[in-house]
DNA sequence: TTTTATTAGTTTGATCTCAAACTTTTCAAC
DNA sequence: GTTGAAAAGTTTGAGATCAAACTAATAAAA
């Protein structure tokens, strides 16, 4: 949204402080997503990637749910990775419904490869606020995104 | 990203204020967008409406720059927005390279629907936050935004 | 004035994304 | 056991998005 529009003062200046809070992030995003874009993989890929690495093998049902992605969207992420072979789809053998995504020793290094710019590039931008400024920015963000 | 990874103390907490900034920000466009595809609107295509609404007619260069999104792009929303009716492309006269983006009657009337709709959301997310945290929060968030 | 460079917009090809309809598998109720 | 509901994953259709190659118009340089 832009700057220039009509409304109460608080309404005027909720607007200013979203639109701050939109450009701070898509300032950080676009930085990260160009540095992933250089080793070929896209956000989502990054995040299954992440969270396999991080929290162990896991059904495409509960990366959706990590990466905040819908169930169809996953399947096309994971078809990608697997062709990489990056990750692995294992059939559940209790419950033939599920698969288990599991990172493949490719997979892992490309992680371990990736993951330490990525954080690079965020402590780099976050770290222009001192450490209470941070802690406040935290707690802010926890009150706004409370509802769901 | 998720919250589960290696690093030093000041990345590890860089990390959870970016995750919790990004969450924040997710939930309140995750709302706002729910709300424009009741109206068959996209989050650019109102982008672009509420631009020409608030700023006057312009060029698809500049709507580009406007909502931060490239040519090819923007091509493809004026031509849905043009078939709905509610903007329309006139060539330039002096220079035909390139259109001047018009709002419609109907495109007008549609942003006067919609805006305060859109107002009301941020409005009410935001406003959880007092006075000063929000002029902290606009702070902080320009000064992450800072490098572009 | 002819050539060259730049600029606005379009097209193309690849991928992302969602919602909705669909298949397969499991589990619960009868 | 058969039926029906629910759950995991796939497919489809529409639109979003970008980069790169392209066209048309203009401006600058020779």
């Amino acid at each position: 949204m832009g700057t220039h529009y009509k409304g109460s003062k608080k309404e005027i200046n909720s607007l200013n402080v979203f639109i701050k809070l939109n450009r701070a992030v898509e300032s950080v995003n676009s930085t990260l997503n160009s540095s992933l874009s250089r080793e070929g993989l896209t956000e989502s890929q990054f995040g299954v990637l992440e969270a396999l690495f991080h929290l162990g093998p896991m059904s495409q049902k509960n990366l959706g749910s990590k990466i905040l992605k819908s169930g169809g969207n996953i399947t096309m992420v994971i078809d990608h990775l697997e062709k990489r072979g990056l990750v692995l789809r294992r059939r559940g053998i209790v419950d033939r419904r599920y698969y288990n995504i599991h990172l493949t020793e490719k997979g892992k290094k490309l992680v371990e490869a990736v993951f330490p710019k990525q954080l690079k590039i965020i402590t780099e931008e976050i770290g222009i606020l001192n450490e209470n400024e941070q802690y406040e920015l935290q707690r802010m963000c926890k009150l706004i995104g409370l509802k769901q």
